[in-house]
This record gives C-alpha cells, structure tokens and sequence, in this order.
RNA sequence: GGCCCCGUAGUUCAAUGGAUAGAAUAGAAGUUUCCUAAACUUUAGAUGCAGGUUCGAUUCCUGCCGGGGCUACCA
C-alpha cells in the first residue's frame, strides 16, 4: 500500500533527522488539492515542537530526507506548512501493473470473523414500498461490502408477521373477500393483503366518524369502534391458536411471502435466513430474569420490570409489563440473543429507521449491563426518511410509492431512454431486456444510496430519475464503453501486460486515475468501518468521471509507441475491473455493451 | 418540556480540524468525418445567526433560529 509505505518513511525520516520516534498510525497524510502540484501531502504543523523550526523549513528537510532516501518520492515542495510529495512515474506504472495483473485485487483475505446483518423487516399486511427499498439496498450493499473485507456474512431478515396491524387486513379480507385468491384478483399476493389493510382502515374512519358525530369523544370513539375491537378480538383468537384464525392467517402470509419474493427476486437481493415475530415475540423473559438476578433490572410494586439508565443518560425503561407479558424491547433482547446462538458474531448490524434510534441505544445498553460480551459489535445501521415531494409518505393516505411499481417504471424509462439513443443495435430482445433492467434498477439503487445513510433524503418521482450526470447509469455506461475498447484490443496484437521501466512520461490525468485505483481498497475499508455506501458510491463515480476526462483526452490506440499503448489499455481494464467490482458492492451490475 | 438527528450554490448531494468549500442538475457558451455525445470543455452561483476553542472550523463546544424524529405497560 503506497500511503503506508510513505508513512513508514516519514517515520524513518523523522528518526533520522529529529531523533524522534513518530508511529505509522500518528502519521495523517492526505491528498494534494488540485492547484498543488504533488500527490500526498504531509502536515508539518502539528509537529514544529519536535523539528524545532518554522513550518516551511521543516517540510523542506523531510521533503529533501525522502527524496534522496526513497526510490519513489521523485520531487517535492512545500507551501506554507504544507508538503507536497510527487510519487516517481516508476512507481506508478509498477503499482498499475500489479493492480491489473492481480486476479484477487478488490477481494481481502478472510479475518475469520462473523457479522450478521438484519435489514428488510417487512409487515405482512402490505406490500413494500420506497422506504423499504432504501432498506433493502442499505442492507444488500453493507453485507457486500462487509463480505468484500474478509468478513464471513449471514444476511437475515426478521419478518414482522403478526400483530394488530396484520388483523386489520385479516378481518378486512374475511369481511369483504369473498375468499378472492391473488389469481382471480390478477394482484401479487402481498398487494392482494395490502388492499384488504387499506380497505380495514376506510371502514375504521368511517365507523370513527359516526361515532363523533353521535357525540362520542374522538378518543374514545379511536379505541371503541367495533372495527378495531374486532381486529384485538381477533389478534386475542389468534394467540390462543384458534385453528380458523391461524388458518387464515397462514393463507394470507403465505400470499404475501410469494409477493415478497418475486419483489426480492427482482431486485437480486437475498437472505440466508428469514426469522419470523410469530416465532420470536415471546422470547426474552428469561433474560429479564437474568437481569433481575444480577440487579440490573428492578421490579417495581406492580409486578412490572423495568432498568434503569439514567446513568447512561436515558430513562427508564420498562422491560416487561405488570402482567408478565413481553414488550417489544422484552421481544428484542430475547432475539438478539438468539441470533447469536445461531451464529455467534463478532459483530450484528441492524438497518432500521432513524426513529427507533432510542430504541437500539436502549437494547444495546441492556445488552451490555447483561454482561454479553458481544454487545460491544451491535450496531444500528440508521437512515433517514425519504421524502416526496409532497411531504412524508403515509400508507393509509395512499401517498406511498409502491416498490414494484417504481422498479417497474424505472425499467420502463430506462427502455425508453435506451432505444432513443438508439443503444440496441445488434442486441436480442433477451440482451436488450437486461440491459433495460439493470440500467434501471441500477439508476435507483444508486440514486438511494449516494446519499448517507443517516440523512433524510428527497426523492423526486415526477422527475423520475435522470441517466446523465451523477448516476448509476453513467458509471455503467464507463464500463460499457471501456469494455468496448478492450474489445477491440483483443483483435490487435497488443501486449497484455507492460513493461513499466519502458513506459515514458506519464501525464497528470494518468496519474489521477491510477491514484484512485490506488484508493480502492482504502475506500473498501472505510465503507466497512462507516456501514455506509455512499462511500463506495461516491469513489466509483469518481473513478469513472476521472476516465471519462483521460479518455477525452488520450488518443488510446491512435499510437505507434506499443509501451504507451500497452500501458493505457491497463490503465482501462483495471478502471473497468474496479468499477465492475465497486458497482458489485452496491448490488448493481454493469453491461459490457450499451 | 427533555433527548436525538439535520440546516452548504435555484435544486439534489459531497467535504478524516487543513490550503482558494467540491460534484451533479437547472442557466449561459462551445465540442461529434476521430476508440460509444447517457460523454467532454468553458462560465456563473452556497456554509441559517451569534459567540468560543487554535496556527487553522462546514467539521469540535455554547446559545439562538428553522426542519424532522423519539419521548406508550404499541411493534
């Protein structure tokens, strides 16, 4: 690693020079802005104590120790307290080639540690839409990037299946379904379900209105219309395994898992285990009483438990209610656990919204009073909302964005846009049909996860989504069109590999886009380390604006010099290898033609 | 009220405490007999307000203003 190798020498510097012991660790170099010349710049501020001389001086000598005492410092200056290291053309082509010649670049060795990462967690009582998306891709894409740096993943989704909310549909569906089956409606499964919860709710304000109007007060008339008491009459039948509610309730979760399933199919993400509430939610009460019996939670005269975290800056929260029964942070603590017997992880990542924020920093910290050792590794994965145009989405008021819908149309546009273009020459209807489908998922998939995680972000459907500029589609069509070229290189006779030594000299646009080869893995680890994304999002998009301007710029075979020929179609296949990997991350795939 | 998150060009997003705050898009002006114009050049445009910490603050601290969330013996 380059950046390692030029703090290693500093740190041998400063010992030569100042007698002065500097770690690799403490060392922070970072990258020369653009109006410098140079590539890794050097800091001498924080050090003047230790080099007894002005800023200035002191970046000269370190400056001038590197550059007679390495082979790959070429040159240097110093502006302010600035140092600015220029790296040896050498160098560069030499780390180009081991990176295009390297089978396993991008992929780091196993570290034999576990994480679990748990994202999706839909309801069954209505279909997915774009705030699951962002979910699912957050999900999908952290599991890759965690798998990409050695760890060994297992992608879980914890599927809410039971509860008031799924009664509602449930007794809607048994009301007003005439026992109508996904076929006979010509609905997915789960928008079958989703009709029926809609449905539940235009009863329950109807039925809340003719209350209020009969002069029952709002709240009231919330908690007493026959609607809802119907669905806890229900949700009470089903706890107790009354056969026709269990019954129905099976057939309309299988309904929705079905619809799930194509949804997930569609948007190439899967799960190495689903967990289900029904099967989870009375889990924990032996954790409570382990908690008591370590003093951790209290009981309080009602026979409720609650921990106190006032210490820890929180409340106190209540851990399982008076009459014994489990509330959800009961239910969490207890899955938690259980998600670890069954693979014991060094680290367990949740993506769940920013509004159960509370929620985690409260499970977490029971978690760790508890004595778990492996409490340390939980983490939630937060992210933001995202916003319409017209506000916040509400399911009941029908101002979702229904997933399949949106991937669909995405496809559709991205159809559009292509065969405008005039792109699918020479292509089967099969070729152009997955061309369309992972422009289009993947122009979503990028447009939701640029963004950080924890931000609340807006997103425009009118708009749609645009192919051009800072978009998934841009970087696919970098691809396509490198792997054009590469194409045409194999009907030359053009070496695969090059000689560095016999490589001349390097223009700056050639050494930006090896210097963000270089970064590849750096940024690897970062996403890992933030769980975010955006990270990678950010690099391969920058990666491939930075080939686009080479490109432009550099005649690539118009040249009788086969080093310099040789050299640049290493320079493009190692873009294309690294985009190709970097898009993989993100779950987005990347065409060989467009 | 208490706690948490967010305020950056018209808009959507960037910026480990570092140099003249980057992109994209919308606006203005250009580039296709030449490896794919979903591209590339040029141009104009922003840190909510007030303090503090220091060589240096979009970043850290305090207060205020604005937006959102949590604050259930719901999940």
């Amino acid at each position: 690693m380059l950046v390692n190798e030029i703090k290693e020498a500093i740190s041998r510097a400063f010992k030569s020079l100042f007698d002065h012991a500097i770690t690799v660790e403490d060392i922070s170099l970072q990258p020369t802005r653009k109006e410098f010349v140079g590539t890794y710049t050097f800091v001498t501020f924080p050090y003047l104590k230790v080099t007894k001389s002005n800023p200035e001086e002191s970046g000269k000598l370190v400056g001038s120790w590197l550059n007679e005492n390495t082979d790959f410092i070429s040159n240097y200056n110093v502006v302010k307290g600035f140092l600015n290291l220029e790296i040896s053309d050498l160098k560069w082509a030499k780390i180009l080639n081991d990176i295009d010649e390297d089978e396993r670049f991008g992929k780091v060795d196993s570290n034999g540690k576990k994480v679990m990462v748990e994202f999706s967690s839909p309801n069954t009582n209505k279909p997915l839409h774009l705030g699951h998306l962002r979910n699912n891709f957050l999900g999908d894409a952290t599991s890759r990037i965690l798998d990409a740096n050695g760890y060994e993943v297992m992608k879980v989704n914890l599927v809410n299946d039971r509860g008031i909310h799924i009664c509602k549909s449930m007794l809607a569906y048994q009301k007003f379904g005439n026992g109508e089956t996904p076929v006979q409606a010509g609905l997915k499964g789960d928008h079958l379900v989703g009709k029926y919860y809609v449905k539940f709710d235009q009863e329950y304000k109807r039925e809340m209105q003719e209350l209020i109007q009969s002069g029952t007060n709002p709240k009231v008339a919330e908690k007493e219309a026959p609607s809802i008491l119907e669905a806890q009459e229900m949700l009470k039948k089903w706890e107790e395994g009354d056969p026709e509610t269990v019954g129905l309730w099976e057939k309309l979760n299988g309904w929705v898992y079905e619809g799930f399933d194509q949804t997930y199919a569609a948007m190439g993400i899967q799960f190495d285990k689903m967990y289900q509430e029904s099967q989870t939610y009375l889990l924990g009460k032996d954790l409570v009483d382990e908690g008591l019996e370590k003093e951790v939670f209290f009981k309080k005269e009602d026979g409720s438990v609650w921990v106190d975290l006032t210490e820890e800056g929180m409340d106190e929260k209540l851990v399982l209610r008076g009459d014994g029964t489990a509330v959800y942070m009961t239910q969490d603590m207890g899955t938690c656990e259980m998600k670890h017997d069954d693979f014991p992880f060094e680290k367990s990542v949740y993506v769940v919204g920013n509004e159960q924020d509370y929620h985690f920093k409260v499970l977490f910290s029971i978690m760790k009073k508890l004595g778990r050792a492996y409490s340390d590794g939980l983490y939630h994965l937060s992210y933001g909302m995202v916003d319409l145009p017209s506000g916040k989405m509400k399911s009941r008021e029908g101002t979702v964005v229904d997933a399949d819908d949106l991937l669909q149309e995405m496809v559709g546009t991205a159809k559009k846009h292509t065969v405008e273009l005039g792109k699918i020459e020479g292509m089967d209807e099969s070729e152009s049909k997955e061309l369309y489908k992972m422009l289009g998922h993947g122009a979503l998939k990028y447009f939701l996860l640029k963004v950080d995680p924890k931000k609340r972000m807006l997103f425009n459907p009118q708009e749609s989504i645009e192919f051009q500029g800072h978009t998934g589609p841009f970087i696919q069509y970098t691809h396509a069109r490198i792997s054009a070229i590469v194409r045409r290189a194999k009907t030359l006779e053009v070496a695969t590999s090059f000689d560095s030594s016999k490589v001349g000299q390097l223009t700056q646009r050639e050494i930006d886009l090896i210097y963000r080869l270089t970064n590849y893995i750096d940024t690897l680890r970062e996403s890992a380390n933030d769980y975010s994304p955006a990270i990678m999002a950010q690099y391969v998009y920058d990666l491939a604006k930075d080939y686009n301007g080479f490109y432009q710029e550099v005649p690539i075979f118009n040249e009788n010099n086969k080093d310099a020929l040789s050299f640049r179609l290493a320079l493009s296949r190692s873009t294309a290898k690294t985009l190709k990997m970097g898009m993989g991350l993100l779950g987005i795939n990347v065409p060989e033609r467009m």
